[in-house]
DNA sequence: CGAACTGTTGAGAGGCTTCAAGCCTAGTGG
DNA sequence: CCACTAGGCTTGAAGCCTCTCAACAGTTCG
């Protein structure tokens, strides 16, 4: 829970390097330089805060390695997770923006390497560069879309409805290799964290899900087997891309 | 429902005018010129539609006078209100900015005049002045902000305490002269429809609020009684500005 | 090997939604 | 101007869903 000392090593070389960010691909060879420079570098061993609700951020983080979850406390200390972010997102920027403290907290769930770029890093950038910015404006965007589409599954679908819905969202952000299994293990009270009911219920929702072949599980790691299924509890009303497309009646 | 083509009006003059936005503040003489002349100024009615879910926006919208809602309609058409929009806010900007349809439906609730401004000139004032851009990441990071307090306030919280919790936001924003009454007349399916619960629970708890002298109502407009007992019922655990310097322990 | 934490299961209670019926109000047409 | 109708509002009752609590099993870690 506390700031975890042990174990911690210093990242090497190819750990940190930024070449492979979106964010940073409409850099000029100069500002690639700049940016290498002013970044500073660090191992997180799991378990370990980024940055607490309330800090000041004075820069925003890049996620070279590892995979991170955001939350935010509620009442009674209930967190609430927002979202899981891994490789080749950043984090924190919003609080460096709005220049206000920092509104949820960063938990290392899997062994991180994190460089911090400096906000007066990111100020020449957005001063020079427009298509940085641009890119930092979709990226909010794309968080606000989420967001928004989180609420109203929260707010109006059942939480078996509801907790099908995270799973095919989760799918979407961590099966990059298209294995159909989750690379995190995720634990009881973390799902429920994230939809937001009691962690029982989850226990009861995954075992009903297991009956039902929707889904497997193997160390905490959710594999999935019916996809189609799945949409099907989550009773989707969705317009998305794929559907609109073939399923059209 | 449909398209309400009577009483339409062209707006004057005066209705059109953008120096009051925070969003220009910045922009130069020329560009505002340039602004002005890009603009296309409109009436809406109320129940009109300014767009539509689905809609590929050419463009963004700034609403000078009137109130509109933002909602998205989710399983058997239910809608889910997002937020309340008002004069000096800008609507639309992120379906413009990530190039993808629009992703929820604004109706103007009383008789609004906005001004559409196309992509193309954002595109040149984002690539020209980056405080504008600075602006407009700004906006959408505060936006984002409060999209995640709605989140964990409807996913921890009782319907009765979200409840409270929506009134002391809309107060937040609706009540611009500091009247403690709001100043938009909302119906109890509206309020159902942003809170996300039956509207037999609204009247319900506006029935229990009234006669517990925490608010009033006359024709359908909020009067505010006790701010903090509405703020206990809300069972706030906040980290806001006020308390944390005064109230640390 | 115990301690502490996580997961599992069952039972009970309570909050909320749903349904159904009646009321009230505003707007419409005779 | 009044009666009529539609839509919003109100209220009560029934029932389901989900949370809570409590007890226990399983696992991990020193």
């Amino acid at each position: 829970m506390k700031n975890i000392k042990k174990n911690i090593r210093t990242p090497i070389e190819e750990e940190t390097d930024l070449s492979d960010f979106e964010l940073f691909k409409s850099l000029t060879e100069q500002e690639l330089i700049h940016l290498n420079l002013d970044k500073t570098c660090q191992v997180y061993p799991r378990r370990s805060i980024i940055y607490h609700e309330g800090h000041r951020l004075k820069g925003f983080y890049c996620i070279t390695s590892g995979i991170i979850k955001l939350f935010k406390t509620g009442k009674d200390g209930k967190k609430q997770i927002l979202r899981f972010t891994q490789k080749g997102d950043i984090i924190g920027y919003r609080s460096m923006i709005v220049r206000e403290p920092a509104c949820n907290t960063a938990e290392v769930m899997e062994e991180a390497v994190l460089c911090h770029i400096p906000y007066q890093t990111f100020l020449t950038l957005m001063q020079n560069n427009w298509q940085f910015v641009q890119y930092m404006l979709r990226m909010a965007c794309k968080e606000l879309f989420e967001a928004n589409n989180h609420l109203i599954s929260m707010a109006q679908k059942k939480n078996r409805e509801h907790f099908a819905e995270v799973l095919l969202s989760l799918k979407q952000n961590f099966d990059i290799h298209h294995t159909d299994m989750l690379q995190v293990p995720l634990s009881r009270s973390e799902l429920a964290e994230v939809t937001g009911t009691a962690s029982e219920s989850i226990i009861r929702m995954i075992k009903e899900f297991k009956q039902k072949k929707l889904i497997e599980e193997s160390k905490h790691k959710i594999k999935y087997l019916n996809i189609e299924g799945l949409k099907k509890v989550a009773n989707r009303m969705d317009i998305d891309r794929a559907s609109t497309e073939s399923d059209k009646i």
